[in-house]
DNA sequence: ACCTGAACACCGTTCAAGT
DNA sequence: ACCTGAACACCGTTCAAGT
C-alpha cells in the first residue's frame, strides 16, 4: 500500500515491448498518425522518453510493431489463417476475408499509410499473404496466376485503396462550385453533377465507400477467375 | 560584372515560387522525400530558409506544389489533355495514356507516397482525372459506370499500384530463407519457390515491375469494358 | 517587395549515468 | 535489468527587422 492512488493509467505497470506497442495503436488512434511520438508516447505510458529505447530500438520498430497489431487483429478478427485444402467456393471465402480485414482496417485509418512506408515484409503480413495464396490456391489456380493475382488486388487485397482525392467526398456537388469546376474539368463536372452519392458509413478520407471498394474488388475477382478458367 | 564567379548554382537568379517548387522536385528526386526539408532547400536555392516563407506560405504548399508539377509532367509527356468526342478505341487509348503517366512516376519515386497524403485534389491532378472521365465517355460509358470505374482503378489510373512489400523483390529466392518461410508461410514459400521472375526494368520499390502493372491494369479495364456491354 | 536573424517549440536519438 | 538526465543535431515556423 504504497500508494494511494494511481496518478496515470497503468502507471506502476512493468514496461514491455508490447506494452509499448499497444500504447503507440491507442495513440495513433486518437491523435493521428502525426500524433504518435516517442516523446508523447511516454508520457502516456507515464515514463520518460529513453525508457522505450530499452524496449524497442528505435520509432521505426515502433511503426513496423503496430502494423503487425494491425494484422494480428485481423487474423483475430477472421478467427484464424486456416486454409481447406481445395474449395470451390474460395471467391466467396477470399472476398469476405478481404471484406473482414477491412473492418479493422477502418479502426485504424493511419494503417494504410505506414502499411505503405514499410520496406520488410512482417511475420504476420506474411502470414496474411500466405493465407490469400492458400485460398486461391484451394481454388485451383496455378501459383503463376495467383502471384499475379497477388500483384493485381495491390492493397485492396488488405481491405484499402488509394483515395482519389476530395473532389469525391459524398457530399452534394455544390452548384456553385460545380459551375467553376466546368471551365476547368468539364467531363469530371458532368460526372459529379450526375452521380448521386448515397454514402450509408461515410468514409474515413483515405479509404473509398463499401460499395466503390466492392464494386472494384469484385471486377478484380472476376478477372482472376475468368484468367483461371483460360479466358 | 561586380561578381567574378557563381559560388552557387543560380544564386543571384530572383527567387519564385515557380524556381522553389522545382528545386524542391529536384532534391526530393535526389535527396528523396525525407531529405526535402525547408532548410535544405534554402541551401540548394543559396538563400536563407525563411526567405521560402515569402513565395510559399508553408510545407504543405510545397508538396501540394510539387506533385501538381508532376502531373504538369504528365500532361506534356501525352502531349496535352484534348479528348476525342468518341472513341471506339477507349480502352487502348486509356491504356496506353495510363502507362505513360507511369513513365513519369517512374521518375519520380517519391510522387505517389506525397500524393497519398494530399486532402484536396489540385487542379494539375483534376485535370488529369478530367481527361480519364473524357476518354471513358467517349466510349460511351455511363456517368455512373464511369464514377464506379475511377474508384476501382485507384492509383492504378496514374500508373502506379501499392506493393506488397520486399518479399517479392525480382530477386531469386534464396533457398534457405525459403526453407525458414516453409515453416511460418508455406503457401507463399511454395509460390515464390515456383514463380520464377524474371524482371527486365527492375522496381524502385513502390512499385510493381511492369509486367504485374499491366496484368492489373488489363484486368481491371477489361472488367469496365465487360460491366459496359452490360456483362 | 523581397530577404534575413534570432528565437520558439518541437522532433528522434546518443551517451554516460543512476538504481 | 530497467530506467533516467542532459545534451546533440536536427525539424517547421513566428515575429520583428532589415534593405
Amino acid at each position: 500500500m504504497s500508494s494511494t492512488a494511481e496518478s496515470r493509467t497503468a502507471r506502476r505497470a512493468p514496461l514491455t515491448r508490447d506494452r509499448v506497442l499497444e500504447a503507440a495503436v491507442e495513440l495513433a488512434d486518437t491523435a493521428g498518425i502525426d500524433g504518435l511520438t516517442i516523446r508523447r508516447l511516454a508520457v502516456e505510458l507515464g515514463v520518460e522518453p529513453m525508457s522505450l529505447y530499452y524496449h524497442v530500438p528505435n520509432k521505426e520498430a515502433i511503426l513496423d510493431g503496430i502494423v503487425d497489431l494491425v494484422f494480428r487483429e485481423i487474423e483475430e478478427a477472421v478467427g484464424g489463417f486456416v486454409v481447406a485444402e481445395t474449395d470451390a467456393a474460395w471467391k466467396t471465402t477470399l472476398r469476405t476475408r478481404i471484406l473482414t480485414a477491412r473492418e479493422v482496417m477502418l479502426r485504424h485509418p493511419w494503417a494504410p499509410g505506414v502499411m505503405d512506408t514499410r520496406t520488410e515484409l512482417g511475420l504476420a503480413n506474411a502470414r496474411y499473404v500466405d493465407a490469400v495464396v492458400g485460398i486461391l490456391r484451394s481454388g485451383g489456380l496455378s501459383f503463376d496466376l495467383i502471384h499475379h493475382s497477388l500483384h493485381a488486388l495491390g492493397s485492396r487485397m488488405y481491405g484499402f485503396s488509394q483515395e482519389l482525392g476530395a473532389a469525391d467526398d459524398g457530399s452534394a456537388p455544390d452548384p456553385e462550385v460545380l459551375a467553376q469546376m466546368t471551365e476547368h474539368v468539364p467531363h469530371l463536372a458532368a460526372m459529379l453533377s450526375v452521380v448521386a452519392h448515397d454514402d450509408p458509413d461515410s468514409t474515413l478520407g483515405w479509404c473509398d465507400d463499401r460499395f466503390e471498394f466492392e464494386f472494384g474488388l469484385d471486377l478484380i475477382l472476376d478477372g482472376i477467375e475468368r484468367r483461371a478458367l483460360g479466358g
